[in-house]
DNA sequence: ATAAAATATTACTTCAAAGTAGCATTTAAT
DNA sequence: ATTAAATGCTACTTTGAAGTAATATTTTAT
């Protein structure tokens, strides 16, 4: 129940970018602002990039800046993006035939825990999270 | 939102034991029963005994059987056992130091998902898992 | 006593996610 | 044109979870 590294960046990378929405983050700066190591953090914004929620800049005086408002990108949207929600949305035990009309042993346990999942990452943007409240991203 | 292989094939054997509680299960049985690996799954049993859920008969005829009731082993005990629930309960973006007064950006998030999943696996035992609704195990 | 059939332990191998390195490409200032 | 400062791409290395192999130990039936 901890989101891999790869979309933990992601998510991180955005909501610190709504600190000042509309400026061009260059990705030394959120190498430097996120610790995240720099190509890892190209990779992603690569991706970022190609979803459509951000557009690159390239060459000199070039970065990232949003193309999409924060409010209108969903978490799971992030998530997508970069590795993709079955990881997440599947069955706890890793059946890939577990259906409510074929569960498996586990499935009624876990089906209220998915929901609240899907719940908060479909309904939420990168907006709702808590940024003002907050000095670690 | 996955549980590893080590959390899922330990819930499983149990959950699979607990079809004829009484009954004395032979590691060849279980794995052949329940396509775990040979060596995995002695490891896992070995684990399981050591929490004191099962014990193990060994030399000819051995083999594993319940000491605690199925009723009184929590979900939450069998992942301690064998991995510990730190990784299911911790922050969502892996921040050590997360808490309500020092939240992280996805906090207010990720509670209701981490409550919902506590209240699961701290309330419901192996014998209250789906074992009659099902055929895979 | 011995053999058979089971569990226990330790060390090794494999695999996918995470992380790193190096070079190519793009663009603005000079 | 050239240089500097940025992003883009491809391939490699590392790391930890997962899985495997080989061997030791235990106990019952004969």
């Amino acid at each position: 129940m901890k989101l891999s590294n790869t979309s933990e960046y992601a998510l991180r990378i955005l909501c610190f970018m709504t600190k000042d929405e509309n400026r061009l983050y260059s990705a030394k700066y959120l190498i430097d602002e996120l610790k995240i190591s720099d190509k890892y953090l190209r990779r992603l914004m690569t991706d970022l990039t190609k979803a459509g929620f951000i557009t690159s800049i390239q060459g000199r005086d070039g970065g990232y800046k949003f193309l999409k408002s924060s409010g209108e990108i969903y978490l799971a949207d992030v998530i997508n993006a970069v590795e993709g929600m079955d990881k997440y949305t599947g069955c706890a035990l890793g059946f890939c035939e577990c259906s409510d009309t074929n569960p498996c042993v586990m499935h009624s346990t876990w089906v209220p825990v998915r929901e609240e999942f899907l719940k908060a990452f479909t309904t939420k943007t990168i907006r709702d999270l808590d940024i003002m409240t907050v000095t670690k991203y």
